[in-house]
This record gives structure tokens, sequence and C-alpha cells, in this order.
DNA sequence: GGCGCAATGCTCAATTTGAGCATAAGTGAG
DNA sequence: CTCACTTATGCTCAAATTGAGCATTGCGCC
């Protein structure tokens, strides 16, 4: 059944990739969202609180199954999320198509389940709609990866325990392996921190135990312990979130996607804020908005801020214009040197 | 039903994306896939025979359902890949997931159908397993892709019926818009091309009514024709191979993946002539070697070439190592002016 | 009026690009 | 055997981009 090949009935439609094969194994699609907004120079996702394994509930992103009337994938996810929570979706990026990956119950009953995950990109933090959905900060689940104040503590924590993974294997060549992984991902060993392999680092964790989800031990972790692991969530939602964050941190190099969760105007270190909130990283000042002039991505506004400590800042607003002009416009990030 | 919020039932595992609220609404989910190779300096794909419209056969991508066996979406890919093709796929690579666009046939029966498109490297050019299958040069579908003998002459019988659609419309800040995505897009009207908008280019001519499948007509078009708009594909398969040629173009910016294309050794000009291949530029000689050198990426052997015309080549191999140095090694493209 | 605090301007050296020129080392023709 | 031609490889040089830091400007507030 399994065959590379051509259909074996000519199809009734002209577009379409060509599944009409695959009706004999239909499958449970859902859609799974990760909104990020930023506010205060705060990376939030909005979450909903799910049944968990244990009596209580869990935090996970919103989700829900793919219904028939949506003519395509992304605009029924944008339907379905503004229906809901009022929030009007600016950018909407698919991100990821997840199997069923460590699963058992449905794959005996012949089922494949996917998830279709998407990223969207809100520009206000509404109140979150529904009772049960709240805007939370990212590195609330995965606290290693903020680095804006210096390396964190979570990673301290964290570290010994790889090491300590990596060594508990015998096989030499297999310990070298986990230690140069741990060097690419987590910077250890000499390697250097890259702050777009999010996902690596959330899956070598999940590998070395240290992610409770992976156990399926949820309820488990005292509060101490969420501050270094990180907060669970339910499913594999903490994996979506983390591609999510990887991706994003890659495309605000080379995409002006961050004016996405920009209000209409913002001063120049707001819009810094911003972007040091998203990947997570310290950035030069000056440098930065040298970039950000040169490339043109902003003009200046007549008004000023007011009200704040030190000099007033120059409102500015994004330039919709780049988005023409320029082949492929974004940042590069220029990360502050921090003594020690 | 479609809710965002949480599950109705506890879920009954500890992973999964917690799509089981979506088993109400099975869907249709295929894999497709885009398996390249490149030798000869020239790009291809894999591409087998499916009964088109009229009584002919059509170029497709390989395509096959999805079949609840597998462990992992990827795995199942690569599983059906190896066994039908015989083929070692290297580099796998999840690309998008698409919808049913314009499709009528299913969603009046209440179904979805998805499909998952998979971009494979492979290092070896197989004679193709199948009879069926046979690798074709990727520009023969996207003829407009293709400069590296500068500006392709496809592009030049498509300009004037581009800026024909533009005009089409009355409306002059309509038109305003569509002038503005050729620019961006086609590099028209004072834009730069750039070689990564492969698919919005594609969805432009497809929108300008320019590409055969969109109108049903795909017997319709000559030789000549295929040569200014490209040789047509089954379903939406040409959208899939757009998707993936701009992915791959991108990628090799920044990630060293076209090794995944050599064979052990080459030259460095072997090298160059591949990622002139995917990229579809041409590049400038010496800058390209001393990016190479300067990265890292390959390491000498002790042999030459020879045979060929003018000074023999040292030979050299991918430096492995560097997939744990470099925080994100790949090359950067240095296009070669061409005079005119 | 002077202080502290941000915003903004400006400098400067170290790299990294972009573009060529020059030389080396083979093959094939006459 | 030598010349013409071809491709590989080395090297230079100016322009542009980065990385880092110092200096100055305006404001709210003692």
């Amino acid at each position: 059944m399994s065959s590379l090949t051509t259909a074996k009935d000519p199809p009734d439609h002209a577009l379409g990739t060509g599944t009409s094969d695959a009706l004999s194994h239909p499958s449970a699609v859902g859609l799974v969202a990760v909104i990020v907004a930023a506010t205060d120079g705060e990376p939030r996702a909005l979450t909903v609180q799910v049944p968990g394994q244990a009596p209580g509930r869990q935090d996970g992103l919103p989700f829900g199954p793919l219904v028939p009337e949506h003519p395509t994938l992304e605009r029924g996810l944008r339907a379905w999320v503004e229906r809901q929570t009022h929030q009007r979706l600016g950018y909407v990026e698919q991100l990821y198509t997840f199997g069923d990956r460590d699963r058992q119950g449905d794959e005996a009953a012949g089922l494949h389940s996917l998830s279709v995950a998407y990223l969207a990109l809100v520009r206000e933090m509404r109140p979150a709609g529904l009772a049960e959905a709240s805007w939370r900060n990212w590195y609330r689940y995965l606290p290693w990866e903020d680095w804006r104040a210096g390396r964190p503590e979570s990673l301290g924590a964290i570290e010994p325990r790889l090491m300590a993974w990596a060594g508990e294997v015998a096989d030499p060549k297999l310990r070298r392996r986990r230690e140069d992984r741990l060097g690419l991902t987590f910077g250890l060993c000499g390697g250097a921190w890259n702050e777009e392999r999010v996902l690596e680092r959330y899956e070598l964790l999940f590998e070395a135990g240290l992610i409770p989800e992976a156990q399926g031990q949820a309820g488990k972790g005292a509060c101490a312990e969420a501050a270094v692991t990180g907060h669970p969530m339910a499913f594999d939602h903490r994996r979506v979130l983390a591609t999510a964050i990887g991706r994003l941190r890659g495309k605000i190099k080379y995409r002006p996607v961050v004016f996405e969760l920009m209000p209409p105007t913002f001063t120049l270190f707001q819009l810094q804020r911003t972007v040091e909130a998203l990947s997570g990283a310290e950035l030069h000042k000056q440098n930065f908005r040298r970039l950000v002039a040169q490339q043109g991505l902003v003009e200046e506004t007549d008004d000023l801020t007011s009200g704040t400590a030190g000099r007033p800042a120059r409102l500015v607003r994004f330039r919709r214009e780049v988005l023409l002009e320029r082949p492929a416009p974004g940042f590069r990030l220029t990360p502050a040197r921090r003594p020690g």
C-alpha cells in the first residue's frame, strides 16, 4: 500500500497534493497555536488550562480539531482563534506538523494522529478572553533560554545533571557523542550558546530525563524544580513552544517580524527590549539603533515620550515600505558582552 | 466543536499534541517527498509518472499515503522512500503541510485532506529504481529560477504578461499593489531579485493565470510554452517543489547542507557548481573558496583530479567537525556580477 | 542649578566583503 | 617541443560592516 508511485485511480480534481489514495488510512488531525505577544519587554504565549493526569489542571497551548468547513489550514486557524479569543492575529506562520511520537493509544487502533502547529504574533495583549486562558511568560516553561540577565540560574542547576547524563554511559564513543551534543546545544564542554537551538535543547533535556512530561510524572515537581527544568505543559506542547521560539529567534534576524508585536508607535529602546525578549539575549544599545537606522526599518514621528526618567525618547513607527524595498530586512543580533 | 480549550476528556497518554478531540473529523493524510540530488552541476528532483487529466501521463513528485505502522512521520517517509527507490536518504527535513487549497471534492464529503511534504537530499544519483521514476532538472518546472547564465529567457517572456496582469486592474490602488508584488518577487519595477522567493513567484504566476495547472488545462501547453512557464506537474506538486527550492536556497546560507549532496571527496569548484545549481546564481570563484577556507568547512586530501582540462584541482572532503564547532556554518552567497 | 538618567551622536579599530590581478600547472594542437 | 588555452590557486586593495566605547544632549527632580 505504501507505494511510491502513481495513484491507482486518476484524480478527479485539478489540484490538491494527491492524497486520494490515503483515504484508506484516515487520521485525526488537530491544530495547535503558539500565540505570542510581547508587552513590557516580556515574551508571552497564550496558554489554556487542560485537565492533567493528576487530578489538577495543567497549562497547555490552545488547540482544537481541524474542522472541514475551513477552506485552508491557516484560515481555519485564524477563524478559530479569532472567534475564541477575540484576538486579531496579525502574522501567522505554519510551524511544524507533529506526528504521534511516543504514543501508543491510537496506533493500536490503526489511526495516526497529527497536529499542525502554527505560530501567530499579536500586537496587543488582550486580557485573554476566556477565563481559562492566560498570557504567560514563555521562559516559565523554558527558563534556561533567558540569558538577558546573564547566564540563567536554571542552567547552572541543569548543567551538572547533563554532565552526569553524558558520563553515565560506559562506551567512550557514545559518551563522546553525548558530550558533543551538549557542546552543540548547551554550549558546555567548550561549545558556544546558540540562541536558536531551542528545540534541540528541549529534546536533549527530554532525552536526559530532566523533563517531567517524559515520565508522566507531571504532578511531581515542586516549585523549586520548576524553576530549574521549567514548568511542565500538557501533551507535547512544550516541544511545540520550543519549536516556535527557535523559529522566531531565527526569523527576526532576517525578516522584520518583530514589528508585528509592537504598538503603532514605539521607541527604539522598546523595540530593542522586544527583540531581546524574543532572542533571550542582551544587545548593544548604540549598535542596535545604528542597525535599525541603517536598514531604514522605522521612520520618526513628531512625538516624544514623556514622564519617564531620563531624556524623552523619540517615538517611531515601522516603515511598511521596507517590506517591498529590502530583499530580506531584519536584525542581526549583536550581543552585548557582560563582564564575567 | 472547534473549541479553543481544554479537551473534554482527560487524555489517556502522557504525550501527543492533544488531538483526541479531533477524532470526530478524520482526515486523509499523505506524504510527498522532494528528493534532491545534484550531479554534473545540475539540480535534480526525483519525479514519477502520474496519470494526468488528459489521456496522457504527467510528472509528479513521489507521494503515498501515511500508513499507521510507522512510528514517526519522518521515519515513515524514510522507510517508504528507501524501500521503493533503494535510495539512501541522508538529510531529511519537513517542509510544509499543505491543506486542500482550491479543492472541492472531499470537502463536500466533510473530509479534509492534507499532505505533509518533506525535503530529502541524497548523495548519489541512483538510476531512479522504478521505471516510472526519473531524475529531472528542477528548472524544467521553474525555468525562471535559473539565473546561472544570466537573466533567464523564460523571464523575458513572462515579464510582459506579468505587467499586463498588473495593468489589467482599473483601481489604481490595487494596481499599485500588484506592481509592488511584482517588484518584490520578480524584481520588476525597480525591485531586486531574491533567489529565495521561489514559492512567492510561483504563487504569483499561478494567480496571474500563467500556470497551466491553474485552469486544469494541463495538456494544453506546447513545448514552446513549457520553456516559458515551465513544465506542469500533477496536483500541486509544483508548488511543493517551489517550496522545497526556496527552503533549500535559504538553508545553504547558514547550514552546511550542500555537503549532503556531494560525494565523499570533491573539488572546491564542484562544490561551487553545486551551490550555484541550488541557488540558481553564479558566484565569484575566488571569494567562494576564500569563504569555504575561512569557515574551515573542508579539509584537503592528498589527491588531485586528473584528466580534465586545466590545472588539476585538489580534492577535499567535508569536515564533519564543523557540525559541532560553528554555531551555524554555511555559505553566504556572493553573486558574481556579469557585464550587462 | 546641579545630579542622575536615558537617549542620541560620533569615533575608531578590526573584520568582513566585493572585485580583480597575477601566477601556477595541467591538456591538446601544430 | 612549444605555444595556446584552460582551470586552479594565491594575493591585494578599497569599501562596507561590526564591535566597542566615549561624549553630548535633554529631561525630571531634589
